[in-house]
Formats: C-alpha cells, sequence, structure tokens
DNA sequence: CATGAATGAGTATTCATTCAT
DNA sequence: TATGAATGAATACTCATTCAT
C-alpha cells in the first residue's frame, strides 16, 4: 500500500482522531484513535510523531475549514451559524494545545492568518452594509465564536436562543 | 488533632485545589494538589476519596457561590458581568457550568436546584420590568453565560466588548 | 512500612539490579529488575527516578566498593586480583554510563576523586617499595583493571593466566 | 539490477554498520543503518534477515581480518599491536572476540577455527624462538587481545603503556 | 530485487489509589 | 488522623520485522 493508501490513512487518521477527540475528549489514549483508525499504533506514529502533533494537524485542519467556510459565507452571522452547527461536541482544541504548552499562532501561523484575513474581509464588508455594529474586531468575533459554541455545547437545546441573543447582539 | 483541623485541612485543599486545577488545567496530579496544600496525599484521599469527588466538590464550591451571588445581585446582567470577571483562567466556571447543565448528579442535586432557582427568580423579575428578552430560559441564560466565559478565556483583551454583544443582545 | 523498609527496598533494588544487569546487560527492562526484587515498578521508579539513574547509583557503587577496597589493600595488585575476581560477569557499567552521554567524572565527582586517590596512594606506595614499575601512572592502572576484567569475562578459564601475564607486566 | 548491485548493497551494509555500530553501540536502529548505508530497510532485512545476523555477519568480517592479520604477521606482539590500533571506537574488537571466544556458533564455526589456528600457529613459532611464555596459550592470547582493546578504549591516552606493560608480561 | 508503509509487542514512565506505620 | 511508601494499570512512543507495491 504505498503513497495513496498512506494518505488514505493519514486522511482516515485525521478524520477519525477529530471524532474521538471531540467525544472523548483530547485525553483519550491515541491508542484508541489507532483502533478506531482500524490501523496499528506504529501506523499512527508514522503519520504524526507525536499525540501533540496530531492534535496540532487535527486543529489546523479545523481551521482551514473554518477559513474556507469564510471565504465563501454571504454574511459573518451565517457563517457563525455555520461554524456552531458544524462544531461537533466539546471543542476543547483550543484549549488541548494551550495547555500543551503551544501557542496556535505561533505553531500554524499561516493557517492563522489566512483566517484572520478571511474573518476580517466578512467583518469589514457587514459593517460595510451596516448589518454589523462597526465596533467590532476580528478577536471579538473570534472569541465570540468560540462563547457561542461553547454555550450550544453546554446546552445543547437552547442552540437557536444563543443564536438569537448573539445575531441580536451584533446589530449595529 | 481533633475535628477543626480536619476540616481545615479540608477548606484549604478544595481552596488550593481550585487554584491549582484553574491555573494548571485538571489534568494536574493529585500529589500536586495535596504538596501545594501542605498535606500528605493520603490527607487528601482521605477528605476526597478520589480524585472526580475532589472535583465535583471544587465545582460545588464555585456553583454556591455563584448561587449566593445571583441571591443579592441587582440584575441578570449584573450576575453575568460578575461571574465573568470572577471565572478565573481557564474555563473554570464554564466548566463547573457543563456540569450543571443538565445532569445534576446525585448528591449535587440540591446545590443545583438552588443555582437555578436563584436565576430563575432574576429572570423573571428582569422579564417582569422588561430589561430582558421574554423567550429567554433558564438553561439558555446558563448557556449564555458558560458561553461568555469562554469568550472572554479566549480573548480576555474582547471582555468588554463580548459583555457589551451579550447585553445587547439580551434586551427585548 | 516506613523509612525503615524504605530503605531495605532501596538497597535491595541497587543489590538487585547489579546482578541482573550484569547477567543479562543493561538492556534488561526495569520491570524486570522490579520484579526480581520483589517490588513494583512504581517502587523502582520511586527511588530512581529513571533507568538511567538506577544505572547511575548502581555504578557508584561499585565504585565505592573499589575505593574502599584499595583503601585497605596490602598491595596495588592484591587489589587488581581482588577487583578482578568480584567484577561479576559482564562489567559494561562505565560503557552503559558512556553511551548514555553520561559522563562519569561530572555525575560522580566526588566518588571518583576518592576512587583516583585511592589508587594513587598505592600505587605511590609500591613504587618507592620497588614493586611497580615507576613510569605507571593513576589512568593507566585504571585502563588495566578495566581490561583485566574484560579479559577474563571474555575467558574466565584464563583468569590465572590473565593474572599472571598483567603482574608480571607491572613489575619493575 | 543484477547480482552485483546486491553484492555490492551488502557490502556496503557490512562496511557501514560496522561503523555505525562502532560509533553509536548496538543498540542503534537497524532503520539508521539502512539510512547510513542509502538503501531502505527492506533491503537490509532482504540481506541479513536479522539484526542478530547482520551483527554477526559484521563480528566475523572483523575475525576475517584478524585471522589474515595473524597469517602475515611477523609476531605475536606485533599482531596484538596492530590489533589494538585498528580496533576502531568501542570495545568492537572486544566484542567480536567475546563471540569468538569459546562458543563458536553454527555457521561461524570455520572463521572461528581459522582465526584460532593463525593465532595457535604465531604462539607456537614465538614461544619456540623464545620471545613468549610458554605456559601461555590460544585462549589466554584471545582473552588479552580483548581486555588490551578494552584497555585502551577506557584511557585512549594510556595505550602505549597498556602495550607496554603487557609485552613485558607476555616476555619468558 | 528494492522500497518504505504497516504492524504490534515491548519499554520507560506516570498517576490514582491503598495501606502499614 | 496524617503520612508517604508501595502498587500496578495505563500511556506515549520505539523498533525489529513483514509485506504489498
Amino acid at each position: 500500500m504505498p503513497r495513496a493508501d498512506a494518505q488514505r490513512n493519514r486522511a482516515r487518521l485525521l478524520e477519525v482522531a477529530e471524532e474521538v477527540f471531540a467525544e472523548r475528549g483530547t485525553t483519550v489514549a491515541t491508542e484508541e484513535i489507532a483502533r478506531a483508525a482500524g490501523v496499528g499504533i506504529g501506523t499512527l506514529f508514522r503519520h504524526f510523531p507525536t499525540k501533540e502533533a496530531l492534535l496540532q494537524a487535527v486543529y489546523l485542519a479545523r481551521l482551514r475549514r473554518l477559513t474556507d467556510d469564510a471565504a465563501t459565507s454571504p454574511s459573518l452571522t451565517d457563517w457563525i451559524r455555520h461554524a456552531v452547527e458544524q462544531s461537533r461536541v466539546k471543542n476543547a482544541f483550543a484549549e488541548a494545545l494551550t495547555e500543551a504548552g503551544i501557542d496556535p499562532r505561533g505553531a500554524a501561523a499561516e493557517v492563522h492568518r489566512d483566517l484572520l484575513a478571511a474573518i476580517d474581509t466578512m467583518l469589514r464588508r457587514d459593517q460595510s452594509a451596516g448589518t454589523v455594529r462597526p465596533d467590532l474586531q476580528v478577536p471579538d468575533v473570534i472569541a465570540l465564536l468560540a462563547g457561542a459554541s461553547r454555550a450550544v455545547e453546554v446546552s445543547p437545546t437552547s442552540q437557536s436562543q444563543v443564536l438569537n441573543v448573539l445575531f441580536a447582539g451584533l446589530r449595529p
């Protein structure tokens, strides 16, 4: 199983890891993830030489998806709604990385920059259109998104109310 | 050493545990907490037969403080602001609130009930006064508070903006 | 089992570790040593926080015994004979430590110094008495002892001949 | 790639393995050796079905060189001097000699026999000439050579003194 | 034949929990 | 009651070996 299957394995590991980390927290044994992906631990560690590296990769993949969505989303609120709906349970990744002593900005500078840029574009556009409060900045948006995800995680049945309140608060 | 010292030990352990968990995450070794509290590991386990039990106790203590604050707070937003400001480093409160979320396990039931009741009182009062949207329910409030704590944790410099947006969104 | 038994455990671990390392090489699993000593691995690691630390401790204990013997030995050759006879199989400790990147001199400065001093005393005494070649220096003695131990290890039946040759070569 | 390249690979692996084992100990990962030889790990295992087999092959190559030298050396002491000077870092030869010691495993029997015969020839010649003690036997010679290599390895600056003492001891 | 991805047993180390003192 | 040594299951990671391409 050469290059082709190797890449498939890597992709599968990432996918499975995201799910498992989400469902059972970032403290799950790496072996659990390997098992869930149907590969030996050796394979997992060949692709990600460290549990932290795996965590990083999962985290970066998430950021990339967020960035892509931001680039094509019609509005900031649509993007937030989508992101919150997507965020599978326990999105404790940033936290995990922070705990691990890794500054996500440092480790993943480019991806981070892209995400910030994409948010910035959306934000300015909507602010110009007068649909979003003008005093909002990119870091605030990130904080609010993280908060909304957490809120929905705490009380899934409150999802629509949480978004209602947030979107109402975002209006100028 | 009579009961007095035992109780003092228990109190000190709770206090120290909250600090250490907040600063270094809930994965710190229990021995670290014992050391920080100046007692032997055996003493810690005498007071809290399980690490889980210690965590629970810390969370319950937090919930009790939240409840007390709710009982004396002039308004829902004041309470939220106070809670968010209090939330020490890390997602201290958020975690506590997650636990409070829906599934109040056994012994903690009473504390949870009290907190929900206190929030309910505040909420109804403010809704009657017309300062808070009428479609809001107690679980939504908890979710929003957890979210706000998380948001501030992610971007501490966004604290006032986060609260601005949240409070704007809470208005009817 | 307080202090008393703890010290007994430590001593037993050292003793057993020396034997097992000697018999089976320094690559034996630490767990083997714990088992042979009749304690859990946890106990082993409580006493020696690292396999390397255990290796060090065993090595230092050997050096100390060599030093003590040197202090009381009537002559250099008696000391060498005794040391060679004592050296259980595979005395690969120095090697192990060198491989591990530890300079024994650095890590165990004092013990080393004492040994060198003891050898120096013996050597000068015998050289003054005219029983040992005057051009010999302390490092040569150490090298020769290490060599003799190795020689006997390679061919145990040659022990007396190896010593005969060595002692003949040591004479002025 | 015909037989030629395969043999070249095998030779290169042996050469590189000797160097790497000598420099970094026999615990280096086989993959390191493959990498250093510029071949895939699969190729290494095709030529040497086991790490043990590779080690054996390296040792045997050394023994063969020792044998060849013995066949052409003018005297036992010259041979020993040459062997000790050759012994690369670490106890390369010593280990090889340990293996040669007593228990020539299966396939290596012939090489061992040749070496012992070559030493025997030298030894008898020099004993007849009266330049070497008559009570010395072949295993003693092997042991002494192994010991000398080890001694020089322990204290490289003592090389000439070690040889002085040894050669003095070898005289009748 | 060569390659290198996959495998999984093995290893050092940690940590919650127990228990003798 | 407090202490901390002992315990061993659990975990991240390595490495010899196999095998599909």
